[in-house]
DNA sequence: TATCAAAATACAATCGATTGTATTTATAAG
DNA sequence: CTTATAAATACAATCGATTGTATTTTGATA
């Protein structure tokens, strides 16, 4: 036999509930729990006694509402549990908790619907501000015009899109691209493959420019066959990499704009006999964990996520606290470093 | 030179300043804007373009104090880096849109602290429920309790604690690390190690139970010194593997409690030269994406965390639509399944 | 055209907390 | 024991939206 004791349960208690208990005004409970000092220490103790034993816990969307404050700051990610934007995340939460804000993690799964609907909902809650990292299908930016003409602050960091106005954390893709790409031709590669991600987002772009760039100034030719484009997941490294080898000369390097598909695309080559990376090396970039583990352990441009998360919140925090909005936005570019491993040592 | 352009940050639109713009009440207005049948289409028509024109957007955190409802749900996990728990999430968030809740992430980083924090800062927010998964620090339970009193439906899924009254969607861990156990007893390892979390933690004390249970179904003695615990880190992974081999006699197999604890061990057989699976056969838990692709790939336990996102919502959903706490709580068990890998295939 | 029900809209209170102003109470000086 | 001043508290409006009730308008019918 199951006994199912039921209980009613009670509104949460409010500082009505303290006044009247105590046959008080709400306002001088209300400045009692704000430590105002209109009110008589004597009565702030009795109050706040009251307080305890009734189980008081300030509503803060009512206090927020009275006082047009909003101390939250939303978040928006293509996907959580890629280790660059958790750090990137670890970052902003220790910044933004500092400064006594709290943050909504969102994460569009690279989903352009997706997000339009978290910043909508952001913009509904009325977050003091939005950090955002587009996801591959935002080509269109009107949730994002939007979220601007609102006059919501808000900051681009890693994918960012190109909307006037609005400031940005980067790492210097370009630089990175170049220094993986320079990295294989002095490994001796002459025929370097490159996977790249959707032309829309400007990190992928600058990539692809960094390797274009040091193949000039080794004076290798460019061949645009070599360059693939797709959504860098682990299946289109696996399908680049038969690309490469079935083309008409032989591939000896291969610049990925992320590690997933790199190691897609390893995995494909190794069951293909291939052999990284003296017949083929391979340099991802963003540094995820299982680079490191990964046999051969995968070079990698690593990028610094937590920096890049607090300085975005401290940002961010900076434009929130001006009551005009400067039209010139500020773009940061941080440095990126290359970490070599095994997949091109040689 | 730079041009800073000033522009004055105006308010944000209201339905008073549309009701004012129009000459009419706010109260036609809020009506129209929710579709009410007690204003003329005539008027909704002229309101909704108004509304439209001045760039409206509903204040739902007013909106919700008046209503007294809240369609946010909290969802608190020890880190959102860990794939078991991105997919939890992803469970969660997929079953909570689909009901019109918004979901907020928080990550206790396994720390009693911020999970306490985090906790005051939900109910502050007069979250709808909470989502847990207690951190490996959570032995006092003072802030769940106080949740509990304070009304808020909450549910654990995974790491669960002893409250009364909680209803909590798991995984059977003691069948886990039984199956585990017993795969390696069945490969022919006789002493095997085994890593274990924090005991205050029934997951891990199950996993154990479950070690024990099936040493003793194959007779095989129980020796305390081959079960260490720790915070399953993969440095405490490494630890382990040294201490188990300075052991006076051979261990030849390894049960850890997750598969972070077995990679870092795995480092360590590596650079000892212990030959796996031949010497040392090894099994981790969850299914981390990257005990797929390490070499040799790792035998683990497959948690359906998807599915227990989806389930815990739902049943935290139902347990919300009530008007009251039935104290009598629901324990659910998902089964978990071994994937056998290399790290044990002999 | 007068009458009345139904439709449309306005008024006012409310959610929980905050805050400017008004009032009461306490304290000190004359 | 007044009176002036400061300290403490009460009153009332407000944040933005919702909702029960009251009022006005509309349109149909006699």
């Amino acid at each position: 036999m199951q006994v199912n004791l039921l209980i009613i349960v009670e509104n949460k208690t409010t500082i009505h509930d303290i006044a009247r208990a105590m046959k008080i005004d709400a306002s001088t409970v209300s400045r009692a729990l704000n430590n105002s000092p209109r009110v008589s220490l004597k009565t702030k103790d009795r109050i706040l006694a009251k307080a305890n034993e009734l189980g008081y816990q300030r509503n803060v969307l009512a206090s927020n509402l009275r006082k047009s404050v909003n101390n939250t700051i939303g978040v928006i990610v293509p996907r959580i549990s890629r280790h660059f934007f958790s750090s990137v995340i670890s970052g902003i939460e220790e910044a933004a908790y500092d400064a006594g804000y709290n943050v909504i993690i969102c994460q569009s799964l690279e989903q352009l619907e997706r997000e339009r609907k978290i910043v909508e909902t952001l913009l509904a809650n009325r977050v003091a501000g939005v950090l955002l990292s587009v996801s591959m299908e935002t080509v269109k930016f009107d949730h994002l015009l939007n979220m601007k003409n609102n006059g919501t602050p808000f900051l681009f960091f890693d994918r960012h899109c190109g909307i006037e106005g609005v400031s940005s954390v980067l790492i210097d893709d370009f630089q990175g691209g170049f220094d993986a790409t320079e990295h294989l031709i002095l490994k001796g590669c002459r025929n370097i493959g490159h996977f790249s991600g959707p032309q829309a987002l400007a990190i992928y772009r600058n990539r692809t420019a960094g390797y274009i760039s040091a193949l000039e100034k080794h004076k290798i030719s460019y061949r645009p066959e070599l360059v693939l484009h797709s959504g860098l997941m682990e299946n289109d490294g696996e399908e680049g990499a038969r690309t490469l080898l079935s083309l008409p000369y032989t591939v000896d390097g291969l610049f990925s704009a992320n590690d997933v598909a790199a190691i897609g695309a390893m995995k494909y080559f190794k069951r293909e006999g291939v052999i990284i990376p003296d017949e083929m090396a391979i340099v991802g970039f963003s540094n995820e964990p299982v680079s490191g583990i990964i046999d051969p352990s995968l070079t990698t441009i690593d990028q610094p996520g937590f920096e890049i998360g607090q300085l975005a919140t401290r940002l961010l925090l900076e434009e929130m606290s001006r009551t005009t909005i400067t039209v010139k936005a500020k773009t940061t570019i941080l440095k990126s470093s290359l970490i070599e491993r095994d997949s091109s040592r040689r």
